[in-house]
DNA sequence: AATAGGGACTTTACCGGTTCAGTAAGTGGT
DNA sequence: ACCACTTACTGAACCGGTAAAGTCCCTATT
């Protein structure tokens, strides 16, 4: 990657141009005292006519601040343009990181052992200012690794899987929780989950969150599948879970996202079983594909794009000096047609 | 965003560890030619040592290459969460560019105009080594701007869109007229088209090619709406097309892609109306949601994981000297459980 | 009137690399 | 034994900014 741009504007351009130093310029674009007025607009003038914007290389160089935020994710790359999430969430953050003339560095990596190491190169070559951390998994390297480099950054999960990084969180227990128990008021005694992938932290918290919701609410039968959050595997699940004869088979089912719940229930109506009447299916994240299906699938609803405005939000506390901890708004449920009291 | 990391070490620490000059460091680094093995190796040894890694930006600054490619997007922060089409495409220019130990610099923007300074302002401060342009329109602006830049690009769209760009696009006449064709050797004589932004290059195109193959094929009733590509929209434009009495009602509906697909299927639905028995749909983009519908939806079928690989390729030939402007596959039509004969 | 203080700039020393013109030692040919 | 050529490496200039220290001049104070 070389090629040379139109003949290089530098700051000492401007500076002739504006008959003084490069220093005088400097100030001017900084924002910073000991410039007479006229002599800023000068700059500025000089600066517009010659269309000069100064250099982000020689800028940080020099030991100011970095205009980046780096995003590494670490899923199979087919994976992510099927989850509605990550667009959802990136959007979020983007919204913010515009309204700060930010950018946002985006890289997926294959594990995390490379995204650590990917994590380190940014920061050391002064690329980014600052990073989020997302599908922490328990005992996650890269929590201490980022410690270790003293960048600021936040943590998408539960604090205890944030060790003394700040995290920003949806409080899955409760959620999950919650779903259990509207759809053991419903009537449901027998509620399977397909759950996401083990690794990550966050499936671990809603596996223990639903066998606890489960026993506290004295359900008989409870299974848990998990899966790679694909609609493949969703589709797969479901099957598997509705083969069961008769009186033992699940008479509802908890997605962990909606693709997989869309999968369900195109299962359901392939094995001739009626959404709700023969199953109740409860997805998760809701995006918009949960309105568009027949019926609409009653959901865990979370604003994700919220989440990712809180994140960036928070990083910039965290730059700035200081941000809490804290969680999100817990998902609500959001009962639309896929969900039922149990037939008979 | 300020923040020191840890104890800086630069390239002077490693020349010293190694007992040579920074000079020796930087051609062991850039795999340059007049280093006997063993001071590289010596040089590396050190280098790991420390965990030394150069600086992007003293490199970039004494006029090296950038590691970094642009993409900016100008829709609206909550549409692309949607959109499985966009996550998608990045995925897979992101599996290119990770080949490349490249990131991907990403940023929403709201206009065309922000767009253009942003690109200039990247590659003035060489934060980008190129770009990819996408959502070309008729009369771009970022076309002429990026050719002034003298900044390697990719235009994603018809060469009639790109000026002297290279370009690299999906030949969506073709692509249009197979669809109509199609329906029409079903026996459909009344086909409408739920089409995307008027202000898109493309949607210009599919419109006329739209018209074209109908005429071409002798078709009576031809109707085309525009929308915003989203679930609402498409859903509220199918809701008026199917309002229509009886004999002049289309029989089948061609859109510009998936979510609008899936909204259609289940606005027929809610009206009443069977798929494919009343009215044909046929969807555009085939994500993973066109198989996960009841009926399944037949799909003008499109690796767009793979469209955005070949534009990753592509740009890095731009930057290499030089590359062709050239189509991708056309999509293809998948028929599936949403087209049928039309009834009677 | 002499001095202190402050505003408005300029000077200069880096920041951490790359690059290129040297230079010193080694090799081979005659 | 001398010269021409490599090979291996050094030193210094430079990239385009920032920041701290320095200069100059003008006004207010004692």
């Amino acid at each position: 990657m070389t090629a040379s741009p139109t003949p290089r504007v530098t700051i000492k351009d401007v500076a002739a141009r504006a008959g003084v130093s490069k220093g005088a310029v400097s100030l001017a674009f900084n924002h910073k005292p000991g410039l007479a007025e006229a002599t800023r607009d000068r700059i500025f003038a000089a600066a517009r006519e010659l269309g000069w914007e100064p250099s982000v290389s020689a800028r940080s160089l020099a030991g100011a601040r970095v205009d980046v935020v780096g995003l590494a994710i670490c899923r199979p790359a087919r994976l992510l343009g099927l989850e509605p999430f990550y667009m959802d969430f990136i959007s979020g953050v983007e919204s913010v990181l515009t309204e700060h003339s930010c950018s946002l560095l985006l890289r997926l990596v294959r594990s995390l052992e490379e995204e650590v190491g990917l994590q380190e190169s940014w920061w050391k070559g002064r690329i980014i200012g600052g990073a989020i951390l997302v599908d922490l998994r328990a005992d996650d390297p890269r929590v201490p690794a980022v410690e270790r480099l003293g960048m600021p950054a936040v943590a998408v999960g539960h604090p205890s899987l944030a060790g003394g990084l700040t995290a920003v969180w949806t409080d899955d227990a409760t959620a999950v929780t919650e779903a259990v128990r509207y759809l053991s008021a419903l009537g449901h005694r027998r509620i399977a989950r397909v759950g996401g992938a083990v690794a990550l932290g966050h499936s671990g918290i809603r596996t223990a969150a639903f066998d606890e919701a489960a026993r506290g609410v004295g359900l008989v039968g409870v299974s848990q599948v998990a899966t790679d959050f694909s609609g493949d595997e969703g589709a797969r699940a479901t099957r598997s879970l509705l083969s069961v004869s008769g009186s033992e088979r699940p008479t509802a089912i908890l997605y962990d996202n909606d693709i997989m719940a869309v999968a369900g229930l195109s299962v359901a109506a392939e094995m001739g079983l009626s959404v709700p009447g023969d199953v109740s299916l409860l997805a998760w994240d809701d995006s918009q594909l949960c309105r568009l299906t027949r019926p609409t699938l009653s959901a865990m609803s979370h604003d994700v794009h919220g989440f990712g405005v809180d994140v960036a939000r928070t990083l910039f506390g965290v730059i700035g000096g200081g941000a809490e901890s804290h969680p999100v708004a817990t998902p609500v449920l959001v009962p639309r047609g896929s969900t039922a009291p149990p037939k008979g």
